[in-house]
DNA sequence: CTGTTAGCGCCTTCAG
DNA sequence: CTGAAGGCGCTAACAG
C-alpha cells in the first residue's frame, strides 16, 4: 500500500533555499519573514504539495488542534443535529473533531472521553448525556470543557443549552390554550435534567392554568420510540381519561402516536399531540407533529464557538436559547 | 486551564530501573522481557497513571492508529446505522476513528478526505457518497480503502455492500405478488449507483413478470422526505393510475405516505407502500412501513474488519450482502 | 533479553 | 529578520 512521498519542511526549506526554521515562520505566520523568502518558500509548498504532518506539529507545540465530542447516539435523535453544526462550525477554524459515542451509558462514555484524552484533544464538548456532575466537574479541571445541550449549575458558564423548563411550559400552555384540560405527560429519561425540566415546565404551567397536576396522567419514557408507544399504551388500559398529550421529546411522541393509531384513537380528532426537538421526521408524520423546536444550529455553533475561545483563553459567553413552538396538525382545540 | 502533569515513558522507565526501551517492549508487548521487569513496568505505569502520548507513538511508528471514516450525513437516514456500527466494531480493535462529514457534496467530500489525510488516518472507509470513481481509485492507491453501502467494480475486493438490484427486484416482487399492476416507483439521487440499482431491480421484476414498465409512474427523487412527497404530488397532479408505490428509500416513503395522506388516500387501503432501509422510524409511522432491511449491523462489522485486515495486509474476503423484505402494515394484497 | 542511540517532523528558544 | 540547535515522547534498529 503505496504511500504518497511525504514533503517535509526541510524539503521545502531546500528548495527555497531557506532554513527550516524560517519555513516554519511563514507557515504559521506569527512572525515577519522577509517578502522575498515568505513567497519563495509559499511557491516551493505549493510545488511540493507540502502537507504539514499534523502529529509532528502537534508533538512539538504541544496542542493538537483536535477537540473531542462525546455524544450519546451517533444515530437518532436531537444530538446529531447538533453534532452536526458543531462540526460545520469547527470546519471554519483550524481545528477538527473526534466524535467518540457513549451510546447513554456511563461507563461507555468513561472510555470514551479516556480515548480522546489519550488522542490529545485540546477540549471536550459533552453533547447531553448522563455523566455524573461531579465527574464533569472533575474533568473540567484538567481540560477546556463545554456542555452542549446540558447544563450544570457550577458549570453554567460553559454550558450551552435550550431552556427546557420554558419550553416545557410553553408546549403545555399551548394545549392549555387550546382548550384541554386534561393533558398527560410521557417524561424522558428522568435522571436526565432536561428531562426534569421540561416536566417541571409541564407542572408550571398546569398550576399558573389552575389545572390540577393528575399524577396518573404522567408516565416515564426513555426518550425513544418504544417507550411512547408503551406509555400510551398504559395510560389507556389503565383507562386514564385525557383529551391531550406533551411527549418528552418527538420521537416518543412517534411511539404515541403510533399507539393511539392503533386503538382508533384519532390525532387530533380524539386527542392532541406534542412534542419536542423538532426532529426533520416531525414534519412528515402523519398528521405533521406540533413541537417545540430547539436551535440545534445555533446551539452547536454556540457550542464551538465557546469551545474555541475557552482554549484561546478568551472571553465569551453563553446563555439558555428558547426552544420555539412549531405548531402542525397534530394539536387542535379541544371539542 | 491546568493539564494533568504528564508521565512519560522515561518516568516509569527511572520508577520501574529499566531503561525506556524495556517499558516500551513491555508496553508494546511484541518482545519478550524479564517477568521481573516486566512487572516492575506495569506496577509503575499503575502507580503513576502513565497513558502514552499517541501523537510521539504515531509520530516514531509512523502509523496513526486511526482510520477515517467520509460519510454524507452525520444526521438522518441509513448510513448513520452504518458508521455507528464501524465505530462500535473499531471499538474492540486498538483503531479509532475520526468520522468527517461529505455533507453529500463533492467539494466538501474531498475538502474533509484531506483533513482526515493531514490526519495521518491509517486507512479510509467511505460511507456511500458520490465522490466521481476515478477519484476514489486514485485514493485506493494511495491508502488503505474501504468502501461501504457504496461499490465500484474495479474495487469490488474493498466493497462493503448489499445488493440494491436484488432488494429492488425483491421490493417490486413483494408487489406484484400482492396483486398489484401498477407500481409507481420513486428513484433515489439518479446519479447513485444504489439508486440505479435498486431502479433496475424494479424494472427486471416487472418484465419477469410480464408487466409493462410505465415511464409515467417513474420518477426521480433524491433520497429525502421532500422528494417523496412531491414525487407522490407530481403522479397524483398528472392523474396517473397506480395501486401501489416503491420508493427508493424510506425517507422518501415518508414523505410519500404523507402527500397520500393530504389527498384523502389511504395506505394500504387505496395504495400499498413500500420503501428501503428499514430505518429505525419505519417500525413507528402510520401505519408502519414495509421495507427492505439493510443489515446496517453487519455491514459495518465488515467494513471495519475489511479495513483491519487491509491495513494489516492480511486477506479478507467480502461479498455483497442481501437486503431483507420486513413486512408491515403499509403493503396490503390489492383488491 | 536489554541498554544505547538515532531519528520521526516540526516548533521554539537562543544567539546572531 | 534568520539560522542553528535542542527537544516533544516514543519506536526501532543495533550492539551487547
Amino acid at each position: 500500500m503505496s504511500v504518497a512521498k511525504k514533503v517535509t519542511i526541510q524539503d521545502i526549506a531546500a528548495k527555497a533555499a531557506v532554513s527550516i526554521s524560517t519555513v516554519s515562520r511563514v507557515l504559521n505566520g506569527r512572525v515577519s519573514v522577509a517578502e522575498a523568502k515568505r513567497t519563495a518558500v509559499l511557491q516551493a509548498v505549493e510545488d511540493l504539495g507540502y502537507r504539514p504532518n499534523i502529529f509532528a506539529q502537534s508533538l512539538a507545540s504541544g496542542h493538537s488542534m483536535t477537540i473531542g465530542i462525546l455524544t450519546q447516539e451517533i444515530r437518532g435523535i436531537f444530538y446529531d443535529e447538533l453534532v452536526f453544526h458543531i462540526l460545520e462550525e469547527l470546519r471554519e477554524t483550524s481545528y477538527t473533531a473526534i466524535i467518540a459515542d457513549g451510546h447513554w451509558q456511563v461507563e461507555k462514555s468513561l472510555e470514551a472521553i479516556n480515548t480522546l484524552i489519550d488522542r490529545q484533544v485540546d477540549g471536550l464538548i459533552l453533547v447531553g448525556g448522563s455523566l455524573p456532575e461531579e465527574k464533569v466537574i472533575e474533568l473540567s479541571k484538567n481540560k477546556p470543557l463545554i456542555l452542549a445541550g446540558r447544563s450544570v449549575s457550577t458549570l453554567a458558564s460553559q454550558s450551552v443549552y435550550v431552556d427546557n423548563f420554558l419550553g416545557g411550559y410553553q408546549a403545555t400552555k399551548h394545549l392549555i390554550d387550546l382548550g384541554h384540560r386534561h393533558i398527560a405527560h410521557i417524561t424522558g429519561e428522568i435522571n436526565q435534567e432536561d428531562a426534569i425540566e421540561r416536566f417541571n415546565g409541564y407542572k408550571q404551567a398546569l398550576e399558573d392554568a389552575g389545572l390540577r397536576v393528575e399524577e396518573k396522567l404522567i408516565v416515564e419514557g426513555h426518550f425513544q420510540e418504544q417507550s411512547g408507544l408503551m406509555a400510551v399504551e398504559m395510560l389507556l388500559t389503565r383507562g386514564q381519561v385525557f383529551t391531550a398529550i406533551f411527549s418528552g421529546n418527538d420521537q416518543m411522541a412517534y411511539g404515541a402516536s403510533l399507539a393511539l393509531y392503533r386503538r382508533g384513537i384519532r390525532v387530533p380528532d380524539d386527542v392532541s399531540l406534542i412534542g419536542f426537538d423538532d426532529q426533520t421526521m416531525s414534519g412528515y408524520t402523519i398528521p405533521p407533529l406540533t413541537t417545540m423546536r430547539q436551535p440545534a444550529g445555533r446551539l452547536g455553533r454556540a457550542a464551538a464557538n465557546a469551545m474555541i475561545n475557552l482554549i484561546k483563553e478568551e472571553p465569551f459567553e453563553t446563555r439558555p436559547f428558547q426552544a420555539e413552538l412549531i405548531v402542525r396538525e397534530s394539536t387542535a382545540r379541544h371539542r
